[in-house]
Order: C-alpha cells, then sequence, then structure tokens
DNA sequence: AAGAAAATAAGTATTATTCTTATTTAGTAA
DNA sequence: TTACTAAATAAGAATAATACTTATTTTCTT
C-alpha cells in the first residue's frame, strides 16, 4: 500500500493528535497511537480489518476488537471520519483537508478528489426546513481508469 | 410510516418496473411485486429487515432471505438505489426523481432534498484522471428539526 | 513508586448478510 | 390448459462484521 512514510504533514498530524488525546482525556496508548499513525499514513480509506492486518506487523499482540473500538472512539471525538459507502463492512480515513470522493463500481476503491467551487457553494434554501447543516460532501460513482484498463486487456486477449 | 398509498406517479413506477422486469427476463413473482411496491410506498429508505417486517403483513410466509436476495437482484439491475451511509445496516430507496440525502447525526434518518443548480454543475476536471463519472451525489449531514426541538424540550424539562 | 481509572486482549455474543437445498412458481411452448 | 423448464422461494445453516464481558495491563496522576 502506498504510504507517505515521513511526509511532514502526517507528523503535524499526528502531533495535533496527541496533543487532542491530552485535552480529551482520552489515554494516549500504544495501540491508539499506533492505529492513529497507520491510518494516517493509509491512502486507501481502509476498513478496521485491513488495518488490522497491517498493525499486526508492529503490534503482534493487537486484538481485532481493539482497532474497532479505538476507530469507534476517534470517529465519536471527531479525530478520524467513518466514510459513506455502500460496501457492508466500514472504512475510515483521517482527513488531511477538505476532498470527496469517487467510488468505482467495479472495484470499490475510493480515491479523493478537489472541488473547490462545490466547498464554497450555498446549500440550497430547503434544507432550512429539514436541519442545520455540519458538514457537506460530495460522491461520485463510476468506473476507475484502473478498472478500464483490465477491462480493454482482457478485450484485447479476447480478440487476439 | 407516512405512506403515498395511491399516488399515480408510484402507480406508474409500478407498471414500469413490471414492464422492466419483462424485458430484463426476470420473473415477475408475488413477492417482487410486494417488495417493489412496499419500497416505493416507503419514504423513510428502510433496510432489508424494516422492509422484511413490514411485509410480513401482507406475505405471512415471506422470509428476510428473500427480502436481501431480491433488493440485491433489482439493485443490480439499477431498479432500486442502496443508499450511501456510515451505518452497518443497508439502506434502500427507489428513485422517484434526482435528489439528495440531509441525514441526521442523531437519529440517523435519511430526509431527500433537491438541488437543482448541483445538478446541473460540471464535476471538476481532475476527476478524468481518476475515471469516468456516471452519478453524483452530496450528502449532508446535521441535526435535523425534529431533533432539535426534542433536544430543546429535554433542556426544557431541566430547566424549570 | 503507588493507585485509580481507563484501555486492552481474549474469548464469547450478537447483528447483518449470504449460502445450501428441497420445494414451488412463472413463463413458455405444445 | 397443461406440462415443462428454468428461475425463485423458504427454511435453516453458515459466514461476516461488529460489539460485549471480564480479567489483566497500562497510562496518567500524585
Amino acid at each position: 500500500m502506498s504510504k507517505k512514510e515521513k511526509d511532514p504533514k502526517i507528523q503535524e498530524k499526528i502531533t495535533e493528535f496527541k496533543n487532542l488525546c491530552n485535552a480529551l482525556g482520552l489515554k494516549l496508548t500504544h495501540q491508539r497511537l499506533e492505529i492513529f499513525s497507520e491510518l494516517c499514513r493509509s491512502v486507501d480509506h481502509p476498513s478496521a480489518e485491513i488495518l488490522y492486518k497491517r498493525l499486526l506487523k508492529r503490534i503482534s499482540t493487537l486484538s481485532l476488537d481493539t482497532v474497532y473500538r479505538t476507530l469507534m472512539t476517534f470517529k465519536e471525538y471527531g479525530l478520524i471520519d467513518k466514510i459513506e459507502t455502500t460496501e457492508n463492512q466500514s472504512r475510515f480515513e483521517v482527513k488531511m483537508s477538505t476532498h470527496h470522493h469517487f467510488i468505482c463500481k467495479n472495484c470499490n476503491k475510493i480515491y479523493d478528489f478537489d472541488w473547490k467551487d462545490f466547498d464554497e457553494s450555498a446549500l440550497p434554501d430547503n434544507l432550512s426546513n429539514i436541519g442545520g447543516v455540519i458538514h457537506k460532501s460530495v460522491i461520485v460513482y463510476g468506473y476507475c481508469n484502473a478498472c478500464d484498463e483490465k477491462k480493454n486487456e482482457k478485450v484485447n486477449k479476447l480478440r487476439f
């Protein structure tokens, strides 16, 4: 999995995380730090189970329940985001900056993309009849270029 | 549950459904028709289990598995939509027209809202690097007015 | 360094969804 | 209409995803 090992932004985020844990009265355990760091480094919006498998290499005694529980806690405190999907396995991310998601209908990969115009646009008035908005995001569906290429390879194989 | 029992739009949608089943080679079973109709009438984006419970009143021998299987099939053929959520129970809808979702952070209710300007707006260019888009939608989060009212009631009770 | 509160690991439990198989049904063709 | 065939269903078992229980360990405080 493509990681950004020593990206200063990640270091910064982890420092911020430590400070927030302190401020929130969350104990800064080894597990919490590793789970948060791993999720920070992950660019693929991993599930709890995927994270757990990656983390086992660093903490061999880690339990899957701890990953679930910790992600839950992080989410409750707004330290990470749970992603909206149609899959039945939850996926997570640490948001470094505002972005939106492209989800591939074939491979289910989630890609981030920026859309400044959207971020700056006002929501429709009729929303006030429903409630007060705290956060907005766009999800787009389609077939990612990687999947298209694979499909073309197969077609070419059939052809020759 | 607020239903629109004899709404002509729903009747139309059901007729369309029957035609599509025919065209797609899907057998038009009693179960399929009832499941589709019930989902059409539902304004609350129900889960498979909720649908199942409602349908039991009409088809006492219905099995939950049939509901799951049928919803899956419908989704595969694009007859219904599975909704993006952060919950672990899947939720579904029959889309009568383009709309977007407001999800209440407190009660998890999903409200529909229209946003024509968004529907007509062009997606950012950088998306072509990721893949070809087929569908786009907005999700907004917040606290719905119903939950706000309840909260205020509690506060008032505490106050007096 | 010691103690209290919180977090973890391990195993168990629950919830959500899917699979297996025998039976039934819809659509088709005689 | 009747009979046939493929597809769909019901029931129950199985799997997958997540959460709970409790004894032990760890962090943070003093």
